[in-house]
DNA sequence: ATAGTATATTCGAATATACGGATATTACCG
DNA sequence: CGGTAATATCCGTATATTCGAATATACTAT
């Protein structure tokens, strides 16, 4: 298990807040859904709502959330306000943590049924 | 950015909701220690009650809440119970959201002052 | 059994988060 | 300007999370 990058690992309880408080945006399905999103590209909010159909609102507050977090940019393009991904190793670490959460599934005998085209 | 392993990644409401579940055991700060801490091997509760000088139900709260979504395993020892991490790669997961929380911080001027090892 | 140690759970109060309709704000364009 | 579309925020309510002292449970050893 390497750390990423020339630095520490997360050892004064400041940081470890820090380090939390970036997590929590990813403990949110909707967030979830977001980021995914992001990773084929920039789009601005009504594009999130139609293709995750959710309440307008409801995804701008999410928006926010990542925003506040430094984890999407945004730039207006016309009328538009486009999201982007800040870092995509963000993506990375979602990864990872689903591959976890199969695995765990496949171990206690639910199969690997993780597919499902459904969206 | 690669999917890890064979499978797709989440597509469904429910999917979601069960990756931002396990997401959602990264979002404590008591958490992010713990799972650090058994990063440098197995560990039973007075352990950690000792290392990160925390309560001894405010330790076993945020255990359960592990085991509950399976990322630690347990086995008694004599009259200790020992924690263990059942997927390393939890880790990664926490580096690389600590590696970007670190990018962040640096990108907005409040240097890469990362360590300190007051702990 | 009894005592002692390790771990888990209960409980009530404080705080945080999520929701989404309604409403404000902002920017673009004629 | 005025209208319109896009995005953000407000608000009350519902739900979830966190805390840690107190208490319960589980096991070991005598």
């Amino acid at each position: 298990m390497q750390v990423q990058g020339n630095m520490k690992r997360p050892n004064t309880q400041e940081l470890r807040e820090m380090h939390a408080t970036l997590c929590q945006a990813l403990a949110d399905p909707t967030r979830i859904a977001l980021l995914y999103e992001l990773g084929n590209g920039p789009k601005h909010v009504n594009e999130f709502v139609n293709a995750l159909n959710l309440p307008q609102a409801t995804v701008s507050r999410h928006l926010k959330m990542l925003r506040e977090r430094s984890l999407v940019n945004t730039r207006r393009e016309g009328s538009y306000i486009y999201y982007s991904l800040a870092d995509e190793r963000v993506l990375g670490a979602l990864d990872i943590m689903f591959s976890v959460k199969n695995d765990i599934l496949v171990r206690q005998g639910n199969l690997a049924k993780t597919s499902s085209q459904t969206d």
